[in-house]
DNA sequence: GCCACGGTTCGGCCTGGACCGAACTTTGCC
DNA sequence: GGCAAAGTTCGGTCCAGGCCGAACCGTGGC
């Protein structure tokens, strides 16, 4: 027992509510400054950068200086996941599709830095059925038609090379409660799609705007199945 | 953000030391009574029955009395996956294989109510590589051959047929950073396995003894890739 | 009925830590 | 250099909650 995993280390952190909130916040996949947390928490200045010291020493966070601002991030796509997991359990406990709660956030939104809610679903979904997705040993993998669709779409070999990080991953959507895309191409995707305009991310929230262009291509090149 | 998943109230109850001792000692998937889980953890009785009134009313615990026994088990499969998931994140961070902790713990144990360790991760992998799971929209599933393979092995149609609780789950292993299987279905090979004496509990420890006759067999039956 | 045992509740002690205002440091801007 | 803004540190207050021993309650065994 003494060797094993400390889970209060890492669950203490995530225990209190500020910094409970200010993680969520982190969860659009942005970088944000200690000010801003503690804007958007309603905290000082100086609560504010205690919950960021504390995130920061249990390895949630990564932090970067630039000039005098400090730009906070969640420490890796892993901790994103974790964030997930647990949004997944603590949601209240349905049937909440009466109440829509923020009917744009389900829909498709940030998680840490890749597609997520209804449309990150169905994209799975799509890639799933269409057999561009494989599971394997080492985990959530892509198929060779899978890499040459991936071509298709725009990636480049380099893109898809394999590399430390895993390029497939499988993420549980917290409304959904399936699977969507993470992992380097489920960055990958989501950047393509900002680039061609098909997605656009809105200040302030993690909702993203689905343009009409964007949900008549993705229709197109995700098909629901 | 006033309707979002609230995550502090999942990680307070995890965020004491002792309180993640007695989950961890949970995912044996057995029940265990209070001063049991005292015992293990050092605490006084009254101590350990606060700590479990804790839990419990997180509802990440579920209580069972009989006669003056009260039985604590970890609430569900998505529980455990989540303690499994923490697990993942807070173990030291590599390079383990120099100091094998408890060797047994990592070739076989329990996690939750399914198969874990490197015997876990071989099962997957080769389950998977045979073309026995697939991945679904729905989320991780068995595919024809895979039905029929399990028939095979011993399980019944009723064992396999769609219910509310998801047939496969995937599962990270904490030790090997690869997923096991989980689910209706994990739960159901390793019982099968106890069955036929391949596998043997240990008191006091997650460590699953393969038998020599379980070796052979699942050697066979599940062979490496 | 009596006792033993599992579990809970209570009171008291004490520590950790959440919060703030204020002082301080660092950086960028002019 | 002077000023403003970002962030940290410090001192002080306050409360949640972890821990225990002791008293208490229910159940089972005799």
């Amino acid at each position: 027992m003494t060797g094993s995993p400390n889970i209060a280390r890492l669950a203490a952190p995530l225990a209190d509510p500020a910094r409970a909130r200010m993680v969520m916040l982190l969860m659009d996949g942005r970088a944000w400054t200690v000010t801003e947390l503690g804007q958007a928490t309603g905290l000082t200045k100086a609560s504010a950068s205690e919950h960021a010291a504390r995130l920061l020493d249990a390895g949630l966070l990564t932090a970067k200086r630039q000039g005098r601002h400090k730009y906070l991030r969640l420490a890796s796509p892993a901790v994103a996941h974790l964030i997930e997991t647990m949004m997944a359990l603590a949601a209240p406990d349905q049937p909440q599709s009466l109440g829509p709660r923020d009917p744009a956030l389900r829909e498709a939104r940030l998680c840490y830095n890749h597609l997520a809610g209804a449309l990150g679903v169905q994209l799975y979904a799509s890639l799933s059925t269409r057999g561009f997705l494989a599971h394997t040993p080492g985990g959530l993998g892509l198929t060779a038609r899978g890499h040459a669709f991936c071509q298709s779409f725009g990636l480049t070999e380099a893109d898809l090379a394999p590399a430390r990080a895993p390029l497939c991953r499988d993420c549980l959507d917290w409304s959904e409660r399936q699977s969507h895309l993470g992992g380097r191409l489920g960055r990958l995707l989501l950047a393509r799609m900002e680039s061609q305009d098909w997605l656009r991310r809105r200040d302030g929230s993690r909702a993203l705007t689905v343009t009409p262009v964007g949900r008549a291509a993705i229709a197109q090149v995700f098909p629901p199945c």
